[in-house]
DNA sequence: TGTCACGGTGAGTGAGCACTCACTTCAGGA
DNA sequence: TCCTGAAGTGAGTGCTCACTCACCGTGACA
């Protein structure tokens, strides 16, 4: 008999009305997401929202704050530190797990990520929040990599910054087109990394 | 005498309701600005505006409508043609002459771009839009142009769509990179291009 | 069994919003 | 000079929304 056992168990409380708030959110914009509507959703009654979340403006703090720790955060610290010290021999490996890791990552937090996108350009906090991580760890981090192999020889000695911003572009561009764009494509995400990685590898191979 | 001839005429009317809400709306986002705000910063009484536009929704499609029309249908009707006909010897020419023509029209329409990419995951209507002028016109047209310089043996012989995306993705990146992560950084358009349609040209030439 | 704390409830409230309408101003034509 | 219609005005209206509060049910513990 089919059992639900491996599910997760039913969420109640805070997790319901923060998952329900996602959604809504996610649909809407922060704006348009009627905190009726979120109750609603969540099976609470609004009251409930603001027992655990004084304003709505703290339900929305509660979403991304995490989302900027979690998804952002540990880019810089787990998994870029576990990339460089993984120390993969060829530019092209570290590339493919990279791209793999960010493509999973965005992924699984989609609706996060999107409410994420549409808050960053009226929000100066969360910009902020974004370049202390980003700015701080993750580019100086990643240039270090680039640097890297360009010592080994396998990266032209373009300034590093120009390369980030290639290698960005075109993950970055797959994970859009992937995620938001063309959902429903039936993608072979191996087949299309590969030829991916291999037109930035040769574009960035020196002479 | 300094005097303020070629500057535009002061804005009167529709148009200077207009002007004030693509500048209240890239601020606040749709939902947030208020119509009291847009009529306060346009010098008219909140009524003019809905002398004008029935509702603050026409407003809004008064705002993109044109974006879409003026912006988005002449990459595929004025521009794409432009360059298709202009037949670019290089494949890097016609990359050089691509990019700078979209980083331009970035460039030029800046607000009402961002109030476009806020409105584009809320309204269905929108992305149906986007998809009639994109989708029908010009993916086609540049994946013709694509599989053109493909038959000159300048670009490698992977699917027309990978190179499109990879295309689109090095050039997009430039031009948010460029406008909005980091617009007061001092850039050199010239060098970054011609770098980056280095990389890409290699990265994409045969074997 | 009485008491207490806690999570939950939902009608109610005030603020802010989109939108209306009765009125004013003014340019142009008869 | 008067008439007309278009453009503009801003106080007013009703609705939606975030947020409040007095009350409820339950389980733990004396």
């Amino acid at each position: 008999m089919a059992t639900r056992e491996d599910e997760p168990a039913p969420v109640r409380g805070v997790e319901r009305i923060v998952r329900a708030a996602i959604e809504v959110i996610a649909e809407r914009g922060f704006r348009g997401a009627a905190t009726s509507e979120i109750a609603r959703r969540a099976g609470v009654a609004e009251g409930t929202i603001f027992r655990h979340f004084k304003t709505k403006q703290l339900l929305l703090d509660h979403i991304l704050e995490p989302f900027v720790e979690r998804v952002l955060a540990p880019i810089a610290f787990r998994d870029v530190h576990r990339l460089i010290d993984s120390d993969e021999p060829e530019f092209a490996d570290f590339l493919r797990v990279f791209a793999r890791n960010r493509l999973e990552v965005a992924r699984e937090n989609l609706p996060a990520l999107r409410i994420f996108l549409q808050e960053v350009p009226l929000s100066p906090e969360l910009r902020a929040m974004v370049f202390r991580h980003i700015g701080r760890h993750i580019v100086p981090e990643l240039l270090a990599v680039i640097r890297k192999y360009q010592a080994r020889g396998q990266i032209r000695d373009d300034p590093p910054e120009t390369v980030l911003r290639i290698l960005m572009s075109v993950v970055g561009g797959y994970i859009v087109t992937r995620l938001a764009i063309l959902p429903e494509y039936p993608w072979n995400d191996d087949l299309e990394l590969e030829r991916t990685i291999r037109v930035v590898t040769r574009g960035l191979a020196p002479d």
